[in-house]
DNA sequence: CTCCGTAAATGACAATTATCATTACATTAT
DNA sequence: ATAATGTAATGATAATTGTCATTTACGGAG
């Protein structure tokens, strides 16, 4: 984590981000605008029930976003990374957040405040597009969780979470290995903790997986990709 | 069912659609250049997987909006009711349907062409603004099954399917009945029919709901919120 | 009105998943 | 390096939900 406040019109997360079709002026007001906060793992970026007063762009770090269900379990509706956006759709429906924000290691977000982005939205419609396409494919991907989550099992969602993490946090050719407590791995996959080790250790000796503490390392990933497809 | 081509400058379901912020020659334009069709009971309007051309907008009826998950067992995602705007999220993605739309009972549908859908959105910031509205909304919606799916047990997830019915098709100070068959009534809860059918009758015998064939009458909505939330 | 096909409802049982208890392993602080 | 603390892993069992088989009721055609 080099500097703090990291410049917008360099940042490496500036492709596929909000940022993607933003003017260099556009930028840099949002740039000198803008706070910047570490999170150390654990720490709430926001909070389900609050109101919003901004959008957070994730700079460094895993982010997991999270509602709170029945008999206060929780369960992770999303996962960010950098260059991701948070907390615009809050603002954009005028509600409260309706998920919680929590970094899952320690993490340096940006935070542009409503003023600021309401009117990049206003005035720069290839920006509001792109607000558009975001939400269009969170609401996708949000749409395939409620199916999965109400037909498929559990060991092939699990297959799906870690493809998913995978797709999220890993590079292009390179094995993947994320640090996750196994709570936030059931809370991915929706099920309990007990439930969601059992599997893993059937990955793991089957050799699709292997774990050293908490840290998971996806050894073959077309075989978690044929779980995860086991009926479809 | 009276005209086949009602006039968006007059439809009823103007207020809370798209069409909420168009000015009266948008509107003009748009009626005089979208399509209707009439879709009996069980028809898809649209289906996953196919590219759109257009968005729909529900003027009577009700549609269930619902994705294939394991097994080939079908999960609702969503419900429209009339005014509600369809295969919009696939246009804005650029992405093919993620889901399908089917006539839960005769329904008469508009079609607006792609064209003239991005013209209005491109040329009416309001517009575009309300369907980023939408979008953040059908979104948080998604979230809030995510959450439930994951943690919520069947007897509660029916509670809110019911309440969710009445709230999308019932209106205000009258008593709640719908015709919807209990394979409808099982993937709206994310469930199996003859579990869905248990909890149901479970209901039946506490005196909270009443059925006569497929029909489903809600006789206390307030018993089905106090189950809904259970151990919230 | 009665027959027939379809859908709703119930029963019996099997499979899946959750919970509680315990043990083994990591990580951190001393 | 070792103790202490928390987290991962496993075991045993209970609760929940799904599946298959059967019965009952509804709705349309004759």
């Amino acid at each position: 984590m080099k500097p703090l406040y990291p410049d917008c019109e360099t940042c490496s997360c500036k492709r596929e981000s909000i940022f993607t079709h933003c003017a260099l002026e556009e930028l840099q007001s949002i740039s000198s605008n803008k706070s910047c906060t570490i999170y150390k793992r654990g720490q709430a970026i926001f909070q389900e029930g609050n109101k919003p007063f901004g959008v957070f762009c994730l700079n460094e770090g895993k982010v997991k976003v999270t509602k709170v269900g029945s008999e206060g379990k929780e369960q992770i509706v999303r996962l960010a990374k950098p260059g991701d956006t948070m907390g615009y759709r809050a603002l954009l429906s005028d509600t409260r957040y309706s998920a919680s924000a929590v970094a899952l290691e320690d993490t340096k977000v940006c935070f542009i405040a409503s003023e600021d982005f309401n009117q990049l939205i206003a005035k720069n419609y290839l920006v509001a597009k792109d607000m558009m396409r975001m939400l269009s494919n969170a609401l996708a991907d949000a749409e395939v969780s409620i199916a999965q989550l109400a037909t498929k099992p559990v060991r092939e969602r699990l297959a799906e979470a870690l493809l998913l993490l995978r797709k999220v946090y890993g590079k292009p050719n390179e094995e993947f290995t994320i640090a996750l407590s196994r709570d936030d791995l059931a809370s991915l996959v929706g099920t309990a903790k007990e439930t969601a080790i059992r599997f893993l250790s059937e990955l793991k000796d089957e050799g699709v997986v292997s774990t050293q503490g908490s840290n998971i390392t996806i050894l073959k990933p077309e075989a978690l990709v044929r779980i995860s497809q086991m009926y479809d």
